[in-house]
DNA sequence: CAGGGCATGTGAAACCTTTCACAATAAGAA
DNA sequence: TTCTTATTGTGAAAGGTTTCACATGCCCTG
């Protein structure tokens, strides 16, 4: 039994993380041929509690089996059609520069099902340049290209500079979920889904955490 | 005024994301010769709430004048002392494939006091070469060249498959923090501070919002 | 086919975070 | 100096998330 009809479910931020590393943990299971895994064993392995688990697939219906736990294969096919993953996602990289050509040779995006079909740039040295099988396209066809290839996700990989103006476009063009690596804040209309990934972040909270950890015991 | 005696404060983690996002902003006034700002243009400005930017700096202490704001250089101080960003940290790179040469390209780091001092790897054709002036050293030396060059925090980029070998090595050599970039939940002892960028996760977070978003009007 | 054991699913409680709302108060005007 | 205006700093309220605890119910054994 999966809940579907009920659209005005609000789950969480956390939650949706949560189904993501769950995700993983039963793709590895899959692999390893285990049948079936309790609450208590995902929860181990994904450092949450049991309760957690229980609690975040709850929203989504009851997939477990009482006595014996959640079938690994049936709960991966499951949360793969909450997360969107059980089809193809067309993606466009934008800027081919450092990062942006790390993540264009990634393959694990790829197997994931989230294919990078288009990637721009303005640097005239760049474009037409092969980078895995893909050419660089002229970031002035970009608004065209990108309708014309079905794009559904654009990953920015610009300076922070120009990354408002990028963002413009890509919202004119009819893009509805972008990625964002530069270190800003960018203004998207409210249809618009924006994440921004920021290492710089992680890094300070690292920085953070040794500055004021408890001292070792004195 | 400042806060700092009572050691057992309990910050979340969300309050500390947002003093490097206060951070940013403030960096940002500084250059552009603001001398203070309110809660609310800070708040405008990282699209947050007046009473959240508040609340999170009074954790800390009163840096504000009632009536004018808050002084953008003191507080930036302020915040960079708090984040422990007011020095420089000896940070290494482990792994040289695509992200992390990336990562050791990326000048915004040192910028910020993340200076990568070590980059290691196991393949012997990248060992002894050159990256941004770095060379990269054997993987087989790192917990010697750990300690001698004062490493602080480490960054792993590596295949997941290798991560949790590398990171008993790096515990065992008595690093404190790591930034893993492999999808993947590594164990680490409670002293051990581990943060996991999963990007990854991100795409999946937007291919959950595309595909459970409110239908567009019917 | 009955009973014990085990792990789910879920309200309720506990806990944590954000927002509200206003007294306090500094700056600048008059 | 006193008044006005603006904005902080912060308890209290509201809202959200996690954990608890247990009834429920399926599996497996005998
Ligand atoms: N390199 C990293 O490890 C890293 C880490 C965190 C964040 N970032 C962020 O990611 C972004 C890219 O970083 P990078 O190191 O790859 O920089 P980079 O300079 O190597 O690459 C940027 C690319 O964008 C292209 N570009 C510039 N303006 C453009 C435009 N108007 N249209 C199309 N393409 C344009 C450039 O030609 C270049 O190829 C930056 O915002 C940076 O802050 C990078
Ligand atoms: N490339 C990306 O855009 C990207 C994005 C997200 C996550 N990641 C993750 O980052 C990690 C690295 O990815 P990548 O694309 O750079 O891979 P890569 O294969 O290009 O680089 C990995 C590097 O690690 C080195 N290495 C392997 N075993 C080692 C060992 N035992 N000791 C030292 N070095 C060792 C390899 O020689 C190689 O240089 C992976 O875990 C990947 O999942 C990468």
């Amino acid at each position: 039994m999966v809940k579907k009809s009920d659209g005005k479910r609000k789950i969480s931020e956390s939650t949706i993380k949560r189904l993501s590393l769950y995700y993983r943990a039963l793709s590895l299971l899959e692999k390893e041929n285990q049948e079936t895994i309790s609450s208590k064993e995902l929860a181990r392995r994904e450092k949450l509690t049991p309760a957690q688990v229980r609690k975040d697939l709850s929203f989504f219906g009851s997939f477990g089996t009482r006595g014996l736990g959640y079938p690994v294969s049936e709960l991966k096919q499951q949360i793969s059609e909450i997360l969107g993953v059980n089809r193809v996602w067309n993606v466009a990289m934008v800027g081919v520069g450092n990062i942006g050509s790390a993540l264009v040779s990634y393959k694990e995006f790829q197997k994931q099902g989230f294919i990078i079909k288009l990637i721009f740039d303005n640097d005239q040295r760049k474009i037409g340049s092969n980078h895995k099988g893909l050419i660089v396209s002229d970031i002035r066809e970009m608004a065209r290209l990108l309708r014309e290839h079905h794009i559904e996700i654009v990953i920015l990989a610009v300076p922070a500079i120009v990354a408002q103006y990028i963002v413009d476009e890509v919202v004119a063009a009819g893009i509805k979920a972008i990625l964002n690596f530069a270190p800003i804040n960018l203004q998207v209309p409210p249809d618009v889904y924006l994440r921004t990934e920021n290492m710089s972040m992680e890094l300070e909270y690292l920085s953070f955490t040794l500055t004021n950890r408890r001292p070792p015991a004195e």
